[in-house]
DNA sequence: GCCGTTTTCGGCCCGACTGTTTTCAGTCG
């Protein structure tokens, strides 16, 4: 099992012994496991495959954690889990997901009206029944009934990008290893880069069906076989991410590349184009079916300038070609330039502004890792991070980062040992320390300063105006009316030395809804204050959607694109915020930190 | 369930705030 498989399993578990009211120091270590397994650099299996070594030595896993480890790698289950599964439905777990119920309210629920799922909670509080229960009253039962659809929704199925990314290396690792395949590629969601993956789709060009599918049932995570036909292939692994494998010959690829990338609406839109021209584009390629057709066919305006570019070549493609003659299909190049389209590249295959811009052959050159020049927000072991300061600054190196800002928690986050101003300045003083003696990269003195409940900063203009990047964000409080966080973060925008907004939306995927702030009033403070608004890298937040940085795009708001590092391995995170920020059509000139830091301070309107 | 022992069990980052209560569970990182 792989550590993503692991660190699932362990939370799991933790959900549902929390549930079962068990001691919250063991709930606490299941979750501190997979936490850390999650941030693990090398796998578990090897790690558990070495007899010099123990997985007793990492942190957080004692004796009993590394025997369930162990259980895992060697036999792909875990019969602990599967106990209390038999214990604990499902449907009575996703009742956890409703925000401001936990397993003390949720188990009462359970256990005073009986109710197993999401549908007879809704019941009970449109009953009013649900105030009946001591500890619940009428905020509670509308804060359900406000909850259950986040709770309910299909997004709780799927995984995130980065889980899905480990079991999606693995297994092309794997199939390399199959001599008759030509080539192959992940399409589907995974390709266009969502932030979140129903399963994965394998497509490979090859003359040897058997033999691949033989292969890839092989894979080591594979628990069973869903199907297997002539073309296709769907297999179940053991963290129940379905993967469909479909194989077609060289003369198809492209076209299927394109159908199974998607999405559906964008293949829409290009068979409604390939239409309009007398053409067919399905997943073996593109067919003219004027060419094949009768001459009857001739009745929509089909403009001069067409040229039906005629192949002799007449492929029997037995199941579709009859109705058309094969014109292009061999990579996705061919598809689109059959619609006079440029290729898109997958990440903008939604049908939002692609094609619009391909029309106008502005198609923008999408951001990448390597254009990074900074990282603007993580943590140390002052507060709640994990490596020193000297360890991030020495991994963010390493990384080729030419400028880091050290933002650690203000003192409200007591939780997370935020810090006051006196051990501020201190670690300011160490920063300094630290620059002259580094070369290459530049540490900036920077603080997350929190916005309080009441309104305000945390730390006040004092303290704040040493400092070289401040970020504010908004923890507590989130529950507040629209009104009033909106107003809590256009007030913090207006502090000349707030330099952005973390995590402006509060969102974390699958776990907790977006606060309800207006945020065209954020957007609006942060022109007019010349701010800049943060999209965090991590896989689970993304809070600065593809939706809202496209809004971001649009209005030109600058954005930064951080890690909200706690770890060294925290620093990694940054492709996956690249990847939401191409989807949302975001070039270079769009994010700030792309830029050397002078030119950002320029930015901020700062000398 | 982990850790570190003054080695076999006690402590486990910890405080403010909210909704519901009249003492407390849940939330925030």
């Amino acid at each position: 099992m792989k550590n993503a498989e692991i660190a699932a399993a362990f939370d799991l578990v933790a959900d549902i012994l929390e549930f079962q009211d068990a001691n919250p120091f063991r709930v606490r270590a299941y979750r501190n496991a997979s936490r850390t397994i999650t941030d693990l650099a090398e796998p578990l299996e090897k790690i558990a495959a070495d007899p010099s070594r123990k997985l007793t030595q990492i942190a957080g896993i004692g004796a009993e954690l590394a025997v369930k480890i162990q259980t895992m790698v060697a036999t792909g289950s875990f019969p602990m889990l599967v106990e209390l599964q038999a214990q604990v439905p499902q449907s009575v777990l996703a009742i956890l997901r409703i925000p401001g119920l936990g397993p003390k309210k949720a188990a009462a629920l359970h256990k005073e009206l009986g109710i197993k799922t999401l549908e007879e909670l809704k019941a009970a509080c449109q009953e009013c029944r649900v105030r009946s229960i001591k500890g619940f009253g009428e905020k509670t039962e509308a804060a359900i009934l406000a909850g259950l659809d986040f709770a309910a929704s299909p997004e709780v199925a799927r995984m995130y990008w980065a889980e899905a990314d480990v079991f999606a290396q693995a297994l092309l690792e794997h199939m390399r290893g199959c001599k008759g395949i030509t080539q192959m590629e992940l399409a589907g969601s995974y390709r266009r880069g969502r932030e979140t993956i129903g399963d994965l789709d394998l497509l490979v060009e090859s003359d040897h069906v058997q033999e691949v599918m033989d292969h890839f049932g092989a894979f080591e995570s594979v628990i069973s076989v869903l199907g297997r036909g002539e073309t296709k292939m769907s297999v179940q692994l053991a963290n129940a991410l379905q993967v469909d494998l479909r194989i077609v010959p060289a003369k198809s690829y492209g076209a299927a590349l394109v159908y199974f990338t998607g999405s559906k609406a964008h293949n829409v839109v290009l068979r409604g184009m390939a239409k309009d021209r007398g053409l067919k584009i399905n997943e073996y390629g593109v067919f003219n079916m004027a060419a094949a057709a009768a001459p009857a066919k001739n009745q929509k305006n089909t403009k001069a300038t067409d040229k039906p570019k005629k192949k002799p070549t007449v492929d029997k493609d037995a199941d579709e070609a009859d109705e058309g003659v094969y014109i292009a299909g061999r990579t996705e190049k061919d598809v689109y330039a059959t619609l006079d389209l440029p290729w898109i590249p997958p990440e903008l295959r939604e049908d939002r502004w692609e094609f619009a811009w391909a029309a106008e052959n502005k198609l923008p050159k999408l951001i990448e890792l390597a254009d990074m020049q900074g990282d603007l927000h993580m943590h140390t072991d002052s507060t709640d991070g994990k490596a020193t300061l000297e360890e991030m600054v020495e991994a963010a190196q390493a990384l080729g980062l030419k400028y880091i800002a050290i933002t650690d928690h203000s003192p409200r986050v007591t939780v997370a040992n935020g810090m006051n101003a006196d051990r501020l300045l201190r670690q300011w003083e160490q920063i300094d320390k630290l620059n002259e003696k580094r070369k290459g990269i530049t540490v900036l003195k920077g603080v997350e300063v929190d916005i309080l409940e009441r309104g305000g900063l945390d730390l006040d203009d004092n303290c704040l105006s040493q400092a070289d990047w401040v970020v504010a964000s908004v923890h507590f409080g989130q529950n507040q009316p629209r009104d009033q966080i909106t107003n809590r973060i256009v007030d913090a925008l207006a502090n000349p030395n707030v330099c952005a907004i973390a995590h402006p939306t509060g969102r974390i995927i699958n776990r907790r809804k977006p606060y309800d702030v207006d945020l065209e009033a954020v957007y609006d403070a942060v022109l007019k204050n010349k701010k800049i608004l943060e999209l965090n890298s991590n896989p689970a937040r993304l809070d600065l959607d593809d939706i809202h940085c496209a809004a971001c795009r649009e209005r030109g708001i600058p954005i930064v694109i951080s890690t909200d590092a706690h770890s060294v391995q925290g620093l990694g995170v940054m492709r996956y915020g690249i990847l939401q920020a191409r989807r949302a059509g975001l070039t270079k000139q769009n994010v700030a930190n792309t830029r050397p830091w002078k030119e950002v301070k320029k930015l901020l309107g700062r000398k």
